[in-house]
DNA sequence: GCAAAAATCAGGGTTTTCCCTGATTGAAAT
DNA sequence: ATTTCAATCAGGGAAAACCCTGATTTTTGC
C-alpha cells in the first residue's frame, strides 16, 4: 500500500518541491501544511501515515504541533525536518515524540528512507547527527525515550555564557565573577559540551536565539 | 530555447526540489551549488541564463556570489531566493545586481514567472515586497541602482567576516579562500578597525544584522 | 597615468583560547 | 546514605588569535 503523508513547512516552495520529489516516488501526498496548527487538523482528518514537520513555523511550531499529534493521532509518525543540528532542539524534538530528525542539507534520498524506516516502526536520524547519541564503541548513549541528555545550563553557565556572547574576554568575566581563569575556562568548556558549539561565533548566535543576549 | 538555470542553496531538498519542479516545466537545470563560491564556478563555466540564489549560504553568500557573477558574467541575471522580506536585504541584494526577488514563502508558481520575466530582460520582485518600494501614488521611491551602501569593508574582508560568523578557524578561512592565514589575520584585524569591533562575538552579531549570515 | 585603496604575505612577539587530566567542596536528588 | 551534579580551581601544553611593522602587487578611481 502506498505511504500517506502529510507536509509541513511554512515555505511554498519547500513544500511544493518535495512533493514533487515525493509523488516521484510513489508516496501518496495527501495534505500540505503551512504551519503546526494546520498540521494537527490535517493529522486529526486525514490520518497519515507519517507527517514531514518542519520544525520552525509561524503560529504553531513543529516542536509542539508534533506533541499534539502523537498524543490525539498515535498511529501517525512524525519526522522532523530541520535547519539546525543542535543537541538541544534535536532533544526536544524527540522528547515531542517525532520518529526521525533529517536536517534539510539531507540530500533527498536520505529523506525517502527516513519516510520507509519511520513506516516500518523504526527510527531514523541524519548520520551526521547519529554520532551525538552514540559512544567511543558505537553503543547507543541512552535510549532514544529518555533523555534527560537535554543538558540545560546550569545558572553559572548562563551567565558566563551571556558575556562571552557580549565579546568579553575570559579574564575580564572571571573578575565580574570574582572567580578564577580557570573556573572561567571550565564554565566555557562545559557550555560547549552541552550545546555541541565549538566556537564563540556559534555562542553568540545561540545565545541570541535563546533571548540570553539581544541583538 | 529551454532556460538554463543554476541552483544555488545550502539545503539539499530545496535544491533538489526546485530542480524537480523547474524540470516539469521544461527549464534546464544545469548545475547545482550549495554555496556561493560553487555557484561562482558554475556562472562562469556553464554560462547560465539565470541563477537562483539562496541569500544565506556557508561560505560566501548569495550577495557576495551575486556581485562576482554580475561583475564577471554580465549575461548571467540572478534571481534571489530569500527567506527574509527586510528592506535592508533587499536593497543589498539589487545593489548586488539582483535582477529578482523573491520569498521562500511564495508560490513555485511566482518563481517561475519570475525566471520568465528575468529572462525577457526584466526586473521581478514579489508583489508583497514591490509595496515597499513604492509610494502612494504608485512611483518607483527609488531607482534600482543608486541606493546608498555604507560599504566600509571591501569584498574581501566581508567574505572573511562571514566565515570567522560563521565560527570557522582563521586556517579553514585561509585555505577555502586560497591564501595564506596572515591574509586572513590581517583581513580580519582591518576588518575589526573598520568596523570598531574587537571581538569575535561583536563580529558575528554585526554580522546577523548586516544580514552577512542568517540565525 | 597616478595616487589611493585593496589584497597579498613575512617575521616575530604576546595573549588567549582550547584541551587534557585530575581534584575538592557542597548541595540536591534518589 | 550514596550518588550525581554544580562550582570551584591547578598544571601544563598546543593551537589559535591578536598585534606590530613593513613590503609587494593588483585593482580601482579620478
Amino acid at each position: 500500500m502506498r505511504t500517506r503523508v502529510v507536509i509541513a513547512d511554512d515555505h511554498a516552495i519547500m513544500r511544493e518541491g518535495l512533493k514533487s520529489l515525493l509523488e516521484k516516488k510513489g508516496v501518496d501526498v495527501i495534505g500540505i501544511a503551512k504551519n503546526g496548527r494546520e498540521a494537527i487538523e490535517l493529522a486529526i482528518s486525514a490520518h497519515p501515515d507519517v507527517v514531514m514537520m518542519d520544525i520552525s513555523m509561524p503560529d504553531l511550531n513543529g516542536m509542539e504541533a508534533t506533541a499534539t499529534i502523537r498524543q490525539k493521532v498515535p498511529d501517525t509518525k512524525v519526522i522532523a525536518l530541520s535547519m539546525h543540528s543542535s543537541k538541544h532542539i534535536i532533544d526536544k524534538m524527540f522528547t515531542s515524540g517525532a520518529s526521525g530528525y533529517i536536517l534539510k542539507e539531507s540530500a533527498f534520498e536520505e529523506l525517502y528512507d527516513a519516510i520507509k524506516e519511520v513506516n516500518k516502526g523504526n527510527f531514523y536520524l541524519t548520520p551526521s547527527i547519529a554520532r551525538m547519541y552514540v559512544d567511543y564503541d558505537g553503543n547507543m548513549v541512552k535510549a532514544l525515550g529518555d533523555l534527560p541528555v537535554s543538558k540545560e545550563i546550569s545558572k553559572k553557565e548562563r551567565e558566563v555564557l551571556q558575556m562571552v556572547a557580549e565579546g568579553e574576554k575570559t579574564r575580564d568575566i572571571a573578575e565580574k565573577m570574582s572567580v578564577s581563569i580557570k573556573t572561567v575556562e571550565s564554565h566555557r568548556r562545559n557550555i560547549m559540551k552541552k550545546l555541541c558549539i565549538f566556537s564563540i561565533a556559534g555562542l553568540t548566535k545561540f545565545a541570541i536565539k535563546e533571548g540570553i543576549i539581544s541583538l
